[in-house]
DNA sequence: AATTATATTTGGAATTATTCTAATTATAGC
DNA sequence: GCTATAATTAGAATAATTCCAAATATAATT
């Protein structure tokens, strides 16, 4: 596996922008996130880094997935009763569970979509964050 | 702790509906939740259980709530990396959370605004279930 | 009101996801 | 290359939840 030179470059900058070491672990992960992004859990990317690294061990993935989390490179994605997830794309979007199929889609949001979630809090409430999740059946589980 | 008559009502209708028994821990820890909105933990739960009905287990609280969830008389509240909470408030809302203060507040959603983000879903997708989860800074811990 | 069939509760063990710990190893700056 | 410090590692610990099998309660029937 490879990671692209403008995600290295991007890897690179925003670990060193929060004082944290560029390691092969670290690069190993997120080139994995990136190249399937089927928002795996910690344990999905566990397996999968072992293919081409067998030495990587379960707490180094969840220490990787923390940092590349905090520096913002990936998003953390939560569902009822589930394992969290993992997801590369960092445009805003929502995520939409088939529990049927198990598939987890992107559902690109709109600026101004947002901006009118923002306008229903109470006053005197800023949110640094909203978490926009669907389920439902997808088009190959219609019911 | 007392259960109002519409309440009661409205469990044993429920209950019955999804061919389950009504059972005085059924009854006493909707009532609690009814009593004080705060969106408890199960551990909670079973604190403020265990004041009037000593020998509840916490296995039962789960039990009961978990059957209030499924027969709607109340909501699963889930938060990044938190236990789940519970909510007896049926109409259409999300939740803030308040990562200084531990609040949560609900917050209504309108119709219009659910049905634009119903809307923004791709052709054959269906949702049954929309979460919205914001978090930041309440009215009381503005940064 | 007793009997019976079945659902529910209970305490504890088991499981799952995640975090912590202390020793080893790797990295970046000198 | 040396040194200071950060990161990785394996395994133990924790937290939240579910499972299990025995005891009990409920609702329906006699």
């Amino acid at each position: 596996m490879r990671l692209e030179p403008q995600y290295k470059e991007l890897l690179n900058s925003a670990l060193e922008r929060s004082g944290q070491r560029a390691t092969k672990q670290r690069e190993h992960i997120y080139a994995l996130l990136l190249q399937k992004r089927n928002h795996p859990t910690a344990e999905e990317v566990y397996v999968r880094a072992k293919e081409d690294m067998p030495s990587i061990s379960l707490a180094t993935v969840y220490n990787c997935l923390e940092t590349l989390a905090e520096t913002k490179l990936i998003r953390q994605v939560n569902f009822e009763r589930e394992p969290t997830r993992y997801c590369p794309n960092l445009t805003k979007h929502a995520h939409f569970y088939c529990r049927e199929s198990g598939e987890i889609v992107d559902v690109d949001l709109s600026d101004e979509l947002l901006d009118e979630l923002m306008k229903v809090l109470p006053a005197g409430f800023t949110a640094k964050h909203i978490e926009i999740s669907y389920d439902g059946a997808c088009n190959d589980c219609h019911d």
